[in-house]
Parts: C-alpha cells; sequence; structure tokens
DNA sequence: CGGAATCCCTCGCGATACTG
DNA sequence: CAGTATCGCGAGGGATTCCG
C-alpha cells in the first residue's frame, strides 16, 4: 500500500468526512439509520448521483454500513459502523456550534432552521 | 439580510469551515500566530493564491484576525480571534481522529506523518 | 426504489506574471 | 514578503436516461 503523506493529521479526517456532503449525510445518520429515499428527502439539494457516490466513499472508508434488503421493491438502509460511532463527538459538536453561529449571525435560528419539506423546490 | 436556509444546523458551521483548507489553516493557528510565509511552508501543497483567499474568507467569517504591520519588508500575521477559539475543542478533535485513523489504516502513524519541508517537491 | 451510465458544462483552482 | 491580476484547463458535479 502507498503510504500518503501528511502534512498535519487533520488531513486525514478530511480526506474521509471532507466530501461536500459527507458531514450531512454522517450528521443524519447519529440520528438512527435511514433508508436512502430519507436521506434524499433530509437533503434537498443534494442530486442522486451525489448522494450515492458519497455512500460509497463513506463506505469505502469503513464509517458506514451499507444494509441491502433482498426485496421488491428494493429497499437500502445506510447507517454508522462501529467506527463511523467514533466520529459522533465531532459531528454533534459541529452541529452545536452551527447552531451557535446562526445565532450569532442571524440573531434568530428558529426563522432560519425550518422544516425540510418546505424546501424542496424553494431553492 | 438574506437569511439563508439550512436543513441542518451542520451545514452552517460547514459554510465557516468547509473550504477545501480551511481546517487545515485553523489547525495551524490552534499552535499560535502564524505569518504568511510560515502558514505557506506548513501547507506545501497550497498556492499563494489559495491561500489569501481562504484567509480571507477566514477573516471574513470573523474566525481569524489579521495583524498587518506597516514596515518594510511587509509582515502579516494571522490568528484565532476569540469566536474562532470556540472551534479549539472541534479542531482538536479533528486532529486526533486523524491520528487514530492513520494508525488504523497504515498501522504506524510515524512512518507517514513527517517533515513537511521534504514533502516539498516530491508530490 | 435504488443506482448505474452518459453527456456536458461550469467554475474552482493552478500557473504565471506583476505591484508596492 | 504579501498580495493582486489574468488566463485557461479539467475534474467535480448537474441533468437526464436506462436498468434490475
Amino acid at each position: 500500500m502507498q503510504k500518503k503523506k501528511y502534512n498535519i493529521s487533520v488531513e486525514a479526517t478530511l480526506e474521509v468526512i471532507g466530501g461536500k456532503w459527507k458531514c450531512v449525510i454522517l450528521c443524519h445518520l447519529t440520528h438512527g439509520k435511514k433508508r436512502t429515499s430519507e436521506l434524499k428527502r433530509l437533503m434537498p439539494g443534494i442530486t442522486q448521483k451525489m448522494l450515492t457516490q458519497q455512500l460509497r466513499e463513506l463506505e469505502e472508508d469503513g464509517v458506514i454500513h451499507r444494509i441491502v434488503h433482498n426485496q421488491v421493491p428494493p429497499k437500502v438502509e445506510y447507517e454508522l459502523s462501529e467506527y463511523g460511532w467514533s466520529l459522533q463527538d465531532i459531528l454533534d459538536s459541529l452541529c452545536a456550534w452551527g447552531e451557535k453561529h446562526i445565532s450569532r449571525v442571524y440573531g434568530d435560528k428558529f426563522a432560519v432552521l425550518e422544516e425540510n419539506v418546505l424546501n424542496d423546490k424553494l431553492k
């Protein structure tokens, strides 16, 4: 295996969770197992292609498990692996900081964080 | 001010520290004030343009301070703002997780994390 | 329903050169 | 030394279509 050089260890972390949507996906998964369609609904801005791609990479890095139920219609679920759960504190902190940041910038976080469904086609 | 919609609070965090190099820059700054040239040396892969750009955005978001010393030759330093220090726990956790991840993947972190200077033109 | 495969285009980013 | 300006490439990612 070719050893990759890092100048600082955080670079290794970013290779795993640094993708455009990866932290968002992982945060959702800290709330429990999710179906593909659920994830898509929770992230109105993501495309099918990107969702699949990011999920594959997270799976390759061992932080999530892909669970395929052999049935019709198909049903696929994703959940954090044991290794993935080692990121929980980080993910929680990232979310918590985001809330404080929203309050700082906008003054009232409740006016900003809204129902996902409402955003479906608002852009 | 136009209120931006977030579907989950971590998205707000990623707007601030989600840039390609931002976490790396911030991690270095948790070790103290740095000059521009120091940062460049600590991040052999970054270009002057990207460094300036990322620093400007971090400054706009209020997490770092830019300190200009009026002298010749020019001397500019960057340091975490008080607000930026509120990210310290997150940044430390990201670094710590990266170290564990390197060990997990490569078995021996000491073989991977090396002197920055050595990487200058290795790619 | 979940995902693979194509086409296609934007714009992120690097390379280079220049300024104070 | 720190930063700006300009050009241009190509990978990242969007839209669409097809498959099991």
